[in-house]
DNA sequence: AGGCCAGATGTAAACGTTTGCTGGGAGCGG
DNA sequence: CCGCTCCCAGCAAACGTTTACATCTGGCCT
């Protein structure tokens, strides 16, 4: 049952490892007579090194079990092997979608990815970011909180950054997403179908994109001579509950919105609880058009309409971007990267009551 | 404002930004007429270090903007700072909730998380855990694929690794859910309702907790005089598609069985998908238990029952763990740790068709 | 033969810290 | 005044690599 591995005909089994601690390049100089110079060369690949001499020195680490102290060659080298990746947290899937692409694309260009939270707490931010700059990363991916301190900035200061998703000035260089257009499709979206009463929930945060979220939204209403009544919007701070709450509030009077836009992944879950729990009719009653995650939204019922970014393509950018920035320490494009976010048209979006279509 | 206190002190440039590269302590102590050692010792508040002393140190090195080179630090007083991470992936949410907690959990104790992500293949795996150990990491918690290779086992030889989520017997620590418990608890929650024709979609992943559900549905059924039969389970690869797919086979058929366990997340998104689809009413003509994170099977129609595993209690407990493995060094509980799942009883189960309760 | 070049290896100095050991004052009892 | 012990601070040797430079061996050309 337990797979014991034993197929293969030469037991390549390294010699046990004696209480000698971890094997060294000197270790193997000495094994083999040759100097660490050599060993460092043969091991690096660098071709003065006799091709048969070499295979030797290799064969040997191998079977011995030799792996490098990056930590020294970084010393001596001055090579930096470290991406630094600070958001708030990675439950939130976008992060860990994230956080998943970025690992795994850095590593493929030979960094490694040290993943660290700031809990969205400025303290904390500025203590990771510390931490960050002590393991001597050769760059940093980061969604700064909103309250991004003094200090943290000066620690920043003269490193390789790439702010992501979130906006905070601390670098010239930024991947975010193109909220302000994709709601400003919502709009459209709706208006097209014949909506002119609406809803807004959403958050007030000013380093996410929350106001451009809004303002997308409402400046395309504008745009068509319809407005957006500051009674129907609600704007919050980014949790489950205080969606579920704003849309009680907001849906349990007599005269519902027949179209509500939610601004946030967090919000947007209380809300659709929220409605299910009321028994609004959607979309016959209330269309609804959320942001965040496409998965969940599609096996609400009925299949929300859904703001999406792309977060594979916004992590695969950003790694890019900071790999780029850090090996050739060269001219990129300093202006924000805007990736367009997705409006995903599923059944949760339909014309108004009055109208039969 | 500036002044810097020049008494019998020279140079008094305090101004913290030079092109000259980073301040290292060499650059301290000489600014401050001191040895490296005494700035070596005041930065890290050796006694022996006189208070005053001390005091300029730290202040000289705030405004300089010093940040300590951890890797040097670590290469001399040979002490490691990294705590690997290496799951599959952390889309899945179980991951990014043990990501997240643990990166927290781990830079409360000093250390820093490196996050690997191995895609589930054993060759990425492998380079992963090569890379870490030339990063020195001080511990490693790994949620192993199922083909682990003989390299990778050598890699981790000598090293403070816990296993998570997954056993492969590479350590003799690991933390994991009792999935046996909860599926038999599902058995027995259908049972106690009346049902008697039982279905399931499962996994075959060995290495995951698959087969242990599995087991621990069937054998409880089979405790109480039923069966699980063969032409109504189905063990496959975990992806959304899949737990579609053998959804809809077994349920197209003209007779249902009355109750339906899913063993995976992945397969029980598909399989929500597909029910939906497939119009069947849950629980009237069917239940209906899931296995996964609890909250999108509360957005649901109706609200899903959920065999859901405790991740942010497994990723401390995981944390804590290596933790003291490294820096005790001591002894632990060899044996598995293992956490009891929950199971949510939601809207998704009751009687079966037949029984108007 | 002598000189020269190229190819292969060795020597030793870094990289930025920590830390064992040494040393110089100061305090103090004899 | 000596000798002892504290208290601080400095000197210098590590930690495991990389790498500029030196060295050594042949081979080839003139």
């Amino acid at each position: 049952m337990l797979n014991a591995t034993t197929e293969g005909g030469d037991a390549q089994t390294v010699e046990p490892a004696d209480a000698s601690g971890p094997v060294r390049i000197v270790d193997i100089a000495a094994e083999l007579g040759l100097s660490v110079a050599t060993v460092s060369r043969a091991l690096n690949g660098v071709a003065t090194v006799k091709p048969e001499v070499a295979e030797k020195v290799r064969e040997h680490a191998r079977r011995r079990g030799y792996v490098r102290n990056r930590l020294a060659k970084s010393l001596r080298s001055r090579t930096r092997t470290f991406i630094g990746f600070l958001v708030p947290d990675v439950e939130n899937l976008a992060y860990a979608i994230a956080a998943d692409a970025c690992a795994k694309y850095v590593s493929r260009l030979g960094y490694q990815m040290i993943l660290a939270i700031s809990g969205d707490d400025p303290q904390s931010e500025c203590a990771a970011l510390r931490s960050l700059a002590e393991a001597q990363v050769a760059g940093l991916i980061v969604a700064p909180t909103a309250g991004i301190t003094p200090a943290s900035r000066a620690l920043l200061r003269g490193r390789s950054v790439v702010e992501f998703n979130r906006l905070s000035g601390l670098s010239q260089h930024s991947v975010v997403c193109d909220d302000r257009a994709a709601f400003s499709d919502a709009a459209r979206h709706l208006l097209q179908l014949g909506h002119r009463s609406f809803g807004y929930i959403g958050t007030t945060d000013a380093v996410s994109n929350g106001e451009e979220r809004l303002d997308g939204f409402r400046t395309q209403l504008q745009t068509h001579g319809h407005r957006l009544p500051h009674n129907r919007t609600r704007l919050l701070p980014p949790t489950e509950k205080d969606g579920y709450r704003a849309a009680w509030e907001l849906l349990s009077g007599t005269r519902l919105p027949t179209a509500l836009v939610v601004g946030s992944s967090s919000l947007s879950m209380g809300v659709a609880r929220a409605v299910r729990e009321l028994g609004v009719k959607v979309p016959q009653q209330m269309s609804l058009v959320v942001y965040g995650d496409s998965r969940w939204g599609a096996l609400y019922e009925p299949a929300l309409t859904t703001i999406t970014a792309p977060y594979q393509l916004m992590a695969r950018t950003v790694a890019d971007l900071v790999a780029d920035l850090v090996s050739a320490d060269g001219e990129r494009p300093d202006s924000p990267v805007r990736l367009p976010a997705e409006l995903l048209v599923r059944q949760s979006t339909g014309p108004p009551p009055g109208r039969n279509r």
